[in-house]
RNA sequence: GCGCCCUUCGUCUAGUGGUCUAGGACGCCGCCCUUUCACGGCGGAAACACGGGUUCGAGUCCCGUAGGGCGUACCA
């Protein structure tokens, strides 16, 4: 007998994005499968028909297609299953781990209030337990439950949280099938992962007590348990839940933001999980090292800065076109327009210079304004102000392209940082850098280089400019 | 209320009874490089929530306290 494929899935439930917790979720799973030959399965929760919409759905596609999170097959829709959620609500009914109750809301209502007045856990037992056909009210209608165990305890292995139990009385019997024949979750949830052949159940650990209800739902249709993973929920920078206030974005929000998805992917993955002291690593490390036995127990918040750092670690070893695409791709959807072909040819050559000092893919854009921004340029907001002060100001970044990449010399470059300044209406006071780079060798990439320059209204610029190294 | 889970530098974490005077990363501070910014290099401040046990020995095991989170639906 061969070892058991591992099947792994994400199931959202199509109401919104997909946002960053989910996105880690999907994650996790995603990786526990690729290391091990195993599949990635992808089911949209949508039984909630009011909150469920196309758009959602798609974006959730989306979303996971931008990370670079493939799932095999096509995805299932759970609503699509209701038939069988019933089937299976039928068997249990057959079997006997699962009842009519015909109890009302309103019964079910006062009966909570009475528990909870009391001190008592506010959960319904239903007189309908142990009711037999005889005593069924004709034509009423009536909501399946299951009948969870009274006596003993519930235990859960779990590969995250270790090893967790419940005492009977703690899981009520939940209902299965609504008064108007629909599946619940908990029913849909445990029908749909069997059918998917699901062997590891790695979700956010909100899920922890659903997993004693839904083994009790397991043993009453008499199936295997799959292997349970609660992993830690993301928090705000705050230490309070994420939420639309602060990092609950949508992954598409990341990507606008310029992040690079293999700087994402490693940096969902180092929270609440960790290979030692590796902070920066590949997706191929990541799924050769990710377990779910080094996924710790308390929750992480989101940390900006670190992404930052991450994502400009991933920009400097990508590959420069994609780089370039990816950035004129992103100023493209934000700014409009399209970029001259011979723009973006200087761009993708600056880029192994520009690369090395941008966090994200819009600061990769706005390092090159020199390229693409319509002349004379404007000068930026400090060198503005320093000009106003004092007659004179700096102007960073400029980049100048020598058009004989093997002519490195300081006189070369002198000449088009001139021409450079002519063409901007500027009056060059010193150029310092690029002579010094071309002589000692620190040019970013041949033929383009850093240049520093001083520029001004003032005639003054010119002694600066004597003076200069 | 009840149940379950969590608690190491500001943040993410390493740590599975002795090698922890607690390591790494981000961030922060300082110095160097640089007539800007960034990158880079070097250095620094910075944590085992608290209280009891167990043990020759506890960040590591047990109990309690405090704080936080999740759950407790005919939502998912």
């Amino acid at each position: 007998m061969t070892a058991e494929q591992i099947v792994t899935r994400f199931a959202p439930s199509p109401t919104g994005f997909l946002h960053i917790g989910g996105a880690r979720t999907a994650l996790f799973n995603w990786l526990y499968a690729r290391g091990r030959g195993g599949k990635f399965l992808l089911r949209i929760e949508d039984t909630d028909r009011a909150r469920s919409t196309p758009e959602a759905t798609e974006a959730i596609f989306e979303g996971l297609r931008w990370l670079g999170l493939d799932w095999d097959g096509e995805a299932i829709s759970q609503f699509s299953r209701v038939a069988r959620h019933q089937e299976a609500a039928a068997q249990m009914l057959e079997a006997g781990t699962a009842y009519r109750c015909y109890a009302t809301k309103e019964e079910i209502d006062e009966a909570r209030a009475a528990a909870k007045a009391e001190g008592r856990p506010p959960l319904f037992n239903s007189p309908w337990r142990d009711k037999g056909e005889a005593d069924w009210p004709a034509g009423a209608p009536y909501t399946v439950r299951l009948k969870a165990p009274r006596a003993g305890e519930i235990a859960v292995s779990d590969a995250v949280q270790g090893d967790v139990s419940w005492k009977a009385e703690q899981i009520d019997d939940l209902i299965l099938l609504r008064s108007d024949g629909t599946p619940t979750y908990m029913l849909a949830v445990v029908v749909d992962d069997h059918d998917m052949g699901v062997t590891h159940v790695v979700r956010g650990d909100d899920h922890l007590t659903n997993a004693a209800r839904q083994t009790a739902i397991y043993r009453g249709l008499g199936w295997d348990v799959p292997v349970f993973a609660h992993i830690p929920l993301i928090h705000g920078p705050d230490g309070a839940k994420l939420s639309k206030r602060h990092g609950a974005l949508g992954v598409e929000a990341y990507r606008d933001m310029g992040y690079l998805p293999e700087a994402m992917r490693n940096y969902l993955a180092r929270l609440g999980w960790a290979h030692g002291d590796d902070e920066f690593f590949t997706t191929e490390q990541a799924t050769e090292w990710f377990d779910l036995s080094s996924v710790g127990k308390s929750a992480a918040r989101f940390d900006f800065k670190k992404l930052e750092n991450l994502n400009g670690q991933h920009m400097r070893v990508a590959d420069d076109a994609r780089l370039a695409e990816a950035a004129l791709a992103l100023a493209a959807a934000q700014h409009g327009g399209a970029f001259e072909e011979t723009k973006v040819a200087q761009f993708r050559e600056a880029m192994p210079g520009l690369k090395e000092r941008a966090k994200t893919l819009n600061e990769l854009f706005e390092s090159a304004t020199y390229i693409f921004a319509t002349r004379p340029l404007d000068l930026d907001e400090k060198a503005a102000s320093l000009l106003s002060e004092n007659g004179r100001g700096i102007v960073s970044r400029l980049t100048v392209r020598l058009r004989n990449a093997t002519d490195w010399s300081a006189e070369t470059l002198e000449r088009e940082v001139r021409a450079f300044a002519e063409e901007e209406g500027l009056k060059l006071g010193k150029v310092a850098q690029p002579l010094r780079a071309a002589l000692t060798g620190r040019a970013t990439s041949p033929g383009v280089f850093d240049v520093l320059v001083t520029l001004g209204r003032d005639e003054s610029l010119a002694r600066l400019a004597d003076q200069s190294v």
